[in-house]
DNA sequence: TCTCCTGCCACGTTTGAAGCGC
DNA sequence: AGCGCTTCAAACGTGGCAGGAG
């Protein structure tokens, strides 16, 4: 159930007192993020999860829900998620089974869902789980709602960020850890392909109710007036019964048994790179090197993202993400601090951003973020743009020292964890 | 011919307004 | 007037299906 490794330093020695950041920031690096729900997503992934992606947009089943334990209860964070691709490929179910088709397609507009009680307490996030009912997919790449774009017949897996930030402005200034859960992992498609996730999401799904075997589906019998769909219908079922006869296996079953997908040329390439994403663990006193790391080198995830090129790179061609929400935000989220003086990021999320910025200034500008938000028009928020040093002079001696003395520490990888730590964006989406 | 996408359908769940009683 | 409970209809979410596009 646990899927967050317990947190190692990667540094062995005390960080400099430059870093030394107080409290906080050791604190920050004890987040622990458990995903909800395992057994069920263990058992779409074993089949294969696929998610249904709709123009209008469409829920995910299983649905998002983790819970969060080591916030500072009285800082403010913000939660997002967002999707990376899986790999560089296009998939087709063909014969019971997934297979390549192709290179994946262009990107589509890159997205981030928030959480819809952002910002709020680390004590509100902890008291109970923080569900994600409300995000939706889809393939509509105009999409106005601020859903998540997907292409079909592709490979993604949700990236849940935890950001400790007054609000969303902030979120760019702002160190964040991010967590993913190989559970969760799924193929985007606009109708299902295999009949026993159909089967699976029927049976557990309550909103599928109606498509349940068991009793209520006879009003449906009822209700069916053509011969021809109750044919139709009584042939789907058998299909489904067939299904469930056949032995238990996954499409992914080769992936699974050898650790790597054999189906997918150049598949270890995008494997080393989504696991060096993912298995860095550092507490966040040493956010600076990981920054760094980040900022002087193609993003892990563009370029697991960018597989289209076959060769793991891409350029740093900047996309646009933006960061959406439900439309209808509980306008009763958590209201002003009851605590003590906050907790606000301190020098050492500056000092994220620092790097970040040091980094890309080489490309000005190469941020454009836009904020996609239920609450108002979409903005663009010059705030999320890449500024230089000068422009945003961190507010804390942290300096070039900490790129000049940049190190590259070697991964931890553990056997279930996978969170990493990053300045927000420096990576995504492009 | 095949694969994939889209719009529509019927059904169940959720939500919030309205009505009622205390 | 205020509160709590119940009822009910609309909105929403779901998978199945037919038909169209490429």
């Amino acid at each position: 159930m646990q899927s967050i490794r317990e947190l190692k330093s990667n540094f062995s020695g005390p960080p400099p007192a430059s870093m030394a950041a107080g409290p906080d920031a050791y604190l920050q690096g004890s987040i622990r993020m458990t995903l909800e729900d395992l057994d069920l997503w263990k058992t779409f992934h074993e089949i294969g999860t696929e998610m249904i992606i709709t123009k209008p947009g469409r829920r995910m089943f299983p649905h998002c829900k983790v819970s969060l334990s080591g916030l500072i209860p009285c800082a403010k964070y913000i939660l997002l998620v967002d999707m990376v691709p899986e790999d560089g490929f296009r998939y087709k179910w063909n014969k019971e089974k997934w297979e390549v088709a192709g290179k994946a397609e262009p990107q589509p507009p890159c997205r981030t869902y928030l959480h819809p009680d952002s910002p709020a307490l680390g004590s509100h996030w902890m008291k109970q789980s923080i569900s994600f009912l409300k995000l939706k997919l889809t393939n509509n790449t105009l999409d106005q709602h601020g859903h998540i774009i997907l292409h079909s017949m592709h490979r993604y897996h949700p990236r849940f960020h935890v950001v400790q930030a007054d609000d969303l402005f902030s979120v760019r200034w702002s160190v964040f850890q991010t967590f993913t859960f190989p559970e969760t992992s799924f193929t985007a498609v606009t109708a299902y392909q295999n009949t026993r996730i159909t089967k699976l999401k029927i049976d557990h799904n309550p909103f599928a109710k109606g498509f349940r075997d068991e009793g209520t589906s006879k009003k449906r019998w009822v209700s069916m007036t053509g011969a021809v769909i109750a044919l139709h219908t009584a042939k789907t079922e058998l299909k489904i019964k067939d299904a469930v006869k056949e032995e238990r296996y996954s499409p992914w079953g080769a992936e699974r048994q050898q650790g790597v997908r054999t189906d997918s040329p150049a598949e270890a390439d995008a494997r080393d790179i989504y696991n060096a994403e993912q298995l860095v663990p550092a507490p966040a006193a040493y956010q600076p090197y990981r920054a760094h790391e980040y900022g002087k080198s193609p993003s892990p995830s563009s370029s697991v993202g960018s597989g289209i090129s076959g060769s793991g790179r891409r350029s740093f061609e900047p996309r646009v993400p933006e960061i959406s929400a439900v439309p209808d935000h509980d306008s009763s989220k958590p209201g002003p601090s009851h605590c003590g003086p906050q907790h606000l990021p301190g020098p050492q999320d500056y000092s994220g951003v620092l790097n970040m910025s040091m980094a890309q200034a080489g490309k000005p500008g190469v941020i454009g973020h836009h904020i996609y938000s239920p609450y108002g028009s979409e903005q663009p928020l010059a705030q999320w743009s890449g500024p230089g040093p000068a422009q945003y002079p961190p507010p804390h001696p942290l300096t070039a020292d900490y790129t000049s003395q940049a190190v590259h520490h070697g991964y931890h990888h553990g056997n279930v964890g996978e969170w990493s730590q990053y300045p927000l964006f420096s990576y995504s989406c492009w």
